[in-house]
DNA sequence: AATGAATGAGGATTCATTCAT
DNA sequence: GATGAATGAATCCTCATTCAT
């Protein structure tokens, strides 16, 4: 009984799968099968829905890039002060949804998957230029380096969730607080 | 044309070998036949010196974090000065030998291995527990909270490595600079 | 041209082509490829419907234990007197479908795969013990040592068994003559 | 140091390590290198005294059979009494040398060797038609039918054997009475 | 005499992908 | 829309065998 419409469930139902397995798995070695089959469907569909095992991956990614964007955003648009925005930024990062110990797992697949597909590459870099601007923005009105300073912040991020996804620094609130304490000092010494 | 003792030199040339093609590939996805081949032997004999490809990976790894440990520990054992010790692991963290493309690639790779494979998680375990050990002791006279300065430098330098993987910051200099910077900042936070 | 409901049919046709290539190649030492190219597929169709070389095995084995037992059941239940019942056995094992000369050849291999494969030694001696237990209780009415009897007379089927393998005695008729006269001369000096 | 006649040593070695190695295996799945470190030696050193691993395996088996057949004749000088001559035969085959695990082991495995190597095949045909007529021979005088008791009593032997070498009936003791008993029910019937 | 070095060939197994139904 | 069927390609690994020393 075919039914109609099935396509955006079908797709959502596979990039959520897609994710929870790279977490699970901890590797980019995942069968097509194995996805399909958290899914609820048979591989041969998955094939038909995606192109193929890449476009499956390159969805993921977007999802999960999208969804780090999007919470960023929502938060950002709340702030009023300079150092709020930026706190927001931080904030977003470390937030339960993103600092799901799945998806940053597949965040950090997804890094290295950037090396051999140029589509994952242009969603990352894409994703971190975004990152990157919205940093500087908020830290031009209260650092003497926005440039320097968003570039030290986002790398300051970005490894720690390089640490959180071998299961280093446990808790999401001791990385929030690392990143504060180095803005704070960043700041400081600004003056 | 058989010599003797040919075993330590197989082996060393099967590390090199592997770095570089990880590094090249991008991936952990690369075959012993490739490696092999760019070692300059057949793959049977790579199997034979190694126990199969995860022992490779293992050897590959370990000579990679030792060198990264070796050049630290020559750094520091000249360090007079307190700072100049923090400097010097910050210096060799960014060594034009540790900095190298293939090398860089290679660690961010097994990075991901130790999600994986036990082995893999222990060495690299054990190699981040000394730096962060260095990196505590050496802030322990200048800083108020050394633990988690420590922390901090130590995901920075992990996220700046991650960044250079990806071909993003392009040099040495910026991630050194980077660093040296959150170091004075965090230091003058501190007093 | 997939069909549906094949898998039967192709486990039914891979276990006939193992029978049959072993009994071609007179070794264990056959590849899944050789059996699946006689059996007129993939020799990854073939790991598809088994797990892997050793349940192919082991369903082969299983086949042919299988129709030893049914063959020599179905001659049991229409022997009226005792002395019949031993006959059937003998007779069952002896008849045209157990003594095809590729049957002959796996049955042997099997014995020897007993002494590796667990399973294949359950199955074994499965077997043994059921026609051993059939032959027990046909001579018990009719023979002083029916426990000796039973495992004189089925130490000396499998001896004609492996004869038979090598191409020694060669019809079936030759070999159950051998059965009965001991038969008749156990149960002689038995009064 | 090169040792002269070595030979000699060498190949009874390996022949030993064969045998010990076929038993313990329980396969003729054995690679050369397991056999040569068991004789204390490198596989290349095998291949140099043997042309190969088939060679090997015929010396092996030769020297198997060769003992079998010895051991034979010697208690065969020593008989008497043509029964005692058939006795004598039956003794030899379980005598504890030849009931030894692993020779009953290697035995029953050079038996499926025959079936494809022509130099095993002669070798085994050769010592089945040596027992044959030894047994043909002792029987003539007390049998009335002494080529057919013959045969049956060396398909009985063939069975024990295969039986043992799957660890059913464990004793030689146990084999040898069945043995015994034919023969002694065969000879009553005969008169 | 003896062996470490080296390899080619081959085999089990896995998987992405396609196709007919 | 959905799937079982099917396969080719690729990969790791093992092993008998050869060769230079």
């Amino acid at each position: 009984m075919p039914k109609l419409g099935m396509e955006p469930i079908r797709r959502a139902a596979l990039v959520e799968a897609t994710i929870a397995e790279l977490g699970a798995a901890g590797t980019l070695d995942i069968t097509v099968s194995q996805i399909a089959k958290r899914a609820g469907m048979s591989s041969a569909l998955a094939h038909h829905y995606f192109g193929g095992k890449e476009d499956i991956f390159a969805a993921a990614m977007q999802h999960i890039l999208s969804e780090l964007r999007q919470e960023g955003l929502d938060q950002l648009t709340r702030a009023r002060h300079p150092i709020d925005r930026v706190r927001a930024i931080i904030e977003a990062s470390f937030s339960p949804s993103s600092f799901d110990p799945d998806t940053i797992n597949a965040w950090m697949l997804f890094y290295l998957m950037a090396r051999t597909s140029p589509k994952a590459a242009r969603l990352l870099r894409l994703y971190q230029s975004r990152l990157r601007t919205h940093l500087r923005h908020a830290l031009r009105p209260i650092s003497a380096r926005p440039e320097a300073d968003a570039e030290t912040l986002a790398a300051l991020i970005d490894g720690l969730y390089l640490r959180a996804s071998l299961g280093r620094t446990g808790s999401a609130g001791e990385a929030r607080a690392h990143a504060n304490a180095v803005l704070e000092a960043l700041l400081e010494t600004s003056t």
